[in-house]
DNA sequence: CAGCATCCGCTCCGATACTG
DNA sequence: CAGTATCGGAGCGGATGCTG
């Protein structure tokens, strides 16, 4: 991610960069909801690689967007959550649902 | 595009499909102001590659986000615009400009 | 002017198998 | 339960060169 001549434009790919994934915003829209352990995840999202899922989240930690919290009492858990950061992306998760609400509402494809 | 368990989360991918690449932001945002040549664009967004630049267009005619009119007299010209279907992931890219405005008012990163 | 052809490296994503 | 390791296919994006 570096020069894109405009650096206003640059930050909008950078925002992109981080939820532009396929998975990432199936996961920003589960963790809306609620916090969640990894299996709870794979569940919620049952098409998504264990892999996949995985690397995505990893991604989404570094760019701090969610935070992982580990906790081993017994049965070992792993809780991921929106980080406040992550929460400011919201936006633009519920301006994709409303476009995405739109096309099924109306038709089926632009065609 | 296939399924993912949850056909409103198919859709939310799909929609994320057409605009997640990295240039197609860039572009949407250049064609929001106005209708533009090929070259214009080109000039807009320099540090596009101009395959890229015409595969991502090809990518959004397909789609039925933009339109693409060639005009051949005299001079060979062809007009590339946002359609209404376009317009309406424009929400989309407020958005994700909003928060890359947000990013840059508060701070640098979230490192 | 508005492309297309080709080659390349990179990352995404899936499937399978294995671990503390 | 929550991952990691590895393999493989596909698409993105850049660079260069050529065309009507």
């Amino acid at each position: 991610m570096e020069e894109v001549g405009d650096p206003r434009l640059a930050r909008c790919m950078q925002v992109l960069s981080v939820i532009g994934d396929l998975w990432t915003l199936a996961i920003l829209m589960t963790l809306q909801a609620s916090e969640m352990r990894f299996n709870e995840l794979q569940r919620a999202i049952p098409r998504a690689n264990a892999v996949t899922l995985t690397s995505r989240l990893r991604k989404l930690e570094d760019a701090g967007v969610v935070s992982r919290t580990v906790e081993s009492r017994g049965k070992q858990s792993t809780v991921y959550a929106l980080t406040p950061f992550g929460r400011r992306l919201l936006p633009i998760v519920d301006a994709v649902r409303a476009v995405a609400l739109d096309l099924e509402r109306s038709d089926e494809a632009p065609s």
